[in-house]
DNA sequence: AACTCTGACAACCGCAAATCT
DNA sequence: GAGATTTGCGGTTGTCAGAGT
């Protein structure tokens, strides 16, 4: 981490703005301000809140690690299994990721994947090539937007013995199809040979007969066009807003942190940008045949539908 | 006990798009 | 319409802490 910057000043020693790590003090002039007057310009956040930092800072500061709603600790393995099939959609796409990860940040998000499954791909990357059926493009579902490096994550993640939550699925089935979410949209759609062949895996995904993650607005259940497209999960529907309702973020940081005791105060909170509902999606998801490539990404961060295996995210 | 390695993560940087004047 | 400013994003770096040697 960087230390703080004491002197405040930069190199010609002009007083500047602060660099390095926020102090205590700083987060809660921040935090205090956020509170009181709500997200605006950030410049004049930074200035109206006495701190010596750009405004850049201020708001990467709050999206990043003061931010009320934010979801703190590891990754859970829904999670994790999440961010690898929206990455094999998305790619690199973090803010777009995140916005499907309640209480995640891209940071975040991203950190986890260039330091935890990257590593996990090396391996493979290494691996492969004295495996001759990992390079048997054929057997692959449709490379989408860089879906084609899917199974090798994920088969790098079962050969990973430190891996928490893809362990935890049969090896066998990634094997032979390695995201058994869609393998099992795949079967449905009868889009490959092999995905017929094999049954879903729902011991320990949750994947019921309508689909991964439920029935319309999932992974499955028709969400894979005739062609074997795939299709993106729709954003989560829980309005930042109401989380602050109903939350105890002092639960949600067990990370010991300066300004923990502040997290009573936060519920009051209700400035935060709200995710909001648009329907024109939900029409999209229920009847259309969105596909990978066709869908306005810019529509789709506006929707907010729900992932069921999310429920704890969501407010009753 | 001391040193090295590695994972995790906070924060900075540069760029591009959006918005304002 | 042009330039300035602000915002948002993705890539990268730097540092701490714990594990391993």
């Amino acid at each position: 981490m960087r230390k703080p910057d004491p002197s405040g000043k930069n190199n010609n020693g002009n007083k500047l703005m602060r660099k390095g790590l926020w102090s205590p003090e700083e987060d809660e002039k921040l935090m205090n301000y956020m509170l009181a007057n709500g997200q605006g310009c950030w410049s004049d956040v930074a200035r109206n809140a006495g701190l010596q930092r750009c405004g850049k800072s201020c708001r990467l500061r709050w999206i990043n690690y003061l931010r009320p709603d934010l979801k703190r600790g590891a990754f859970s393995p829904q999670e994790e299994e999440l961010i690898l099939h929206l990455h094999s959609l998305l790619g690199n796409r973090w803010s777009q990721i995140a916005a499907r990860l309640p209480g995640r940040t891209d940071n975040e998000i991203k950190n986890f994947w260039n330091s935890t499954i990257k590593k996990r791909l090396k391996i493979i990357n290494s691996s492969s090539t004295s495996s001759p059926n990992t390079s048997d493009s054929s057997s692959e579902p449709r490379d989408v937007m860089g879906a084609g490096l899917m199974s090798q994550n994920i088969v790098a993640m079962c050969m990973d013995s430190s891996s928490s939550s893809i362990q935890a699925m049969a090896m066998n089935q990634y094997m032979i199809h390695p995201f058994p979410m869609l393998k099992h949209d795949l079967a449905m759609s009868d889009a490959s040979g092999y995905a017929n062949a094999v049954p879903p895996c729902t011991a320990q995904l949750g994947l019921t007969g309508n689909g991964f993650y439920g029935n319309h607005g999932s992974f499955g259940g028709g969400n894979i066009g005739a062609e074997g497209e795939l299709f993106i999960p729709p954003l989560e529907s829980v309005s930042i807003e109401e989380s602050f309702k109903t939350e105890d973020f002092t639960d949600r940081n067990p990370n010991s942190h300066p300004h923990d005791n502040m997290n009573s105060s936060i519920n009051h909170c209700n400035n935060i940008n709200k995710v909001e509902n648009v329907a024109e999606f939900e029409n999209h998801w229920e009847g259309d045949d969105l596909r990978v490539g066709e869908w306005d990404l810019e529509e789709l961060m506006k929707d907010v539908s729900s992932f069921p295996f999310l429920d704890h995210y969501q407010v009753d």
